[in-house]
DNA sequence: TGCCATGTTAATGC
DNA sequence: TGCATTAACATGGC
């Protein structure tokens, strides 16, 4: 669930909570949530909250960071009402609760000593002319391409699909084979939806929430994602739904053309 | 009951 | 090397 837009959010409600205190105790629920000793964490100052791609980077004044995957149903909580489904709990001096929240426990938190790994570049972080690049380097479906973290990081099922929609793209087209005019409109239409959706606050389709527990209402602005059926809203042709990488795909028949 | 789901990674084969 | 496919993870909702 959460992509880039819901990491941000999060993050953003984070930071005043988090940014400067100094973790007082860890602890784990479930086997999968962490391999970290907990105790190893205790002691450590938060120096920033950052957010990479879809992921979340508590940094510490170690120079190590604590790295958040929120999977498909993880959210963390300032303050949050300790629940079945809470993963870790982290007590921060002068008070404080940050939970780990995870239904489906895809997610996981684990200490890194460097930051980025195999991710690619942020969406906003790269110019249209370099995305295109390294999108027509590929040689493979233009949804797969986008949904690999490697090329670029953060976009999810969700964003994949609206960016598609919003720059015609039909999401089985080849990479290789777009016009590079097109690669760049594509992401403008990414930085474009990105920070709509920031603004308001993520998409809360099932249950995603913020670290106020407050859900995102982008998705009443959805113009493909789980729209199957329904009358696409440039052309009135009904949205399809086919499978492509082995993901649920919205997309207008009549607008996106291989 | 069976199938589907917003994510990631490993294993395998071409 | 790059790409495609499948399985696996654990749980809830329809």
């Amino acid at each position: 669930m959460p992509e880039l837009p819901e990491a941000e959010t999060i993050v953003r409600g984070l930071r005043p909570h988090v940014e400067g205190r100094r973790i007082v105790s860890a602890e784990f629920y479930a086997r999968r949530v962490s391999s970290d000793a907990p105790q190893e964490w205790a002691g450590r100052q938060v120096i920033a909250v950052r957010r990479q791609g879809k992921q979340v980077l508590l940094c510490l004044d170690s120079g190590a960071s604590i790295l958040i995957k929120l999977g498909m149903t993880g959210a963390l909580l300032w303050n949050g009402q300790f629940g079945p489904y809470t993963r870790a709990r982290l007590e921060f001096e002068g008070g404080g609760v940050l939970l780990f929240d995870d239904i489906r426990q895809f997610g996981s938190l684990r200490l890194v000593e460097e930051a980025g790994g195999k991710l690619g570049p942020d969406p906003f972080e790269i110019t249209a002319e370099d995305f295109a690049a390294r999108l027509r380097r590929r040689n493979t479906q233009v949804k797969r391409a986008l949904l690999d973290q490697s090329l670029v990081r953060g976009l999810g099922n969700i964003y994949t699909d609206e960016a598609l929609f919003r720059a015609q793209i039909h999401p089985r087209a080849r990479t290789r084979r777009l016009r590079i005019d097109r690669a760049r409109r594509l992401h403008g239409e990414i930085v474009k939806l990105l920070e709509e959706a920031i603004a308001l606050r993520g998409s809360s389709i099932s249950d995603y929430v913020d670290a106020q527990g407050e859900r995102g209402t982008f998705q009443t602005r959805h113009q493909v994602y789980g729209k199957a059926g329904q009358p696409c809203p440039r052309c009135g042709t009904p949205i399809t739904r086919i499978v492509v990488a082995q993901r649920g795909t919205h997309y207008c028949p009549r607008c996106q053309r291989i």
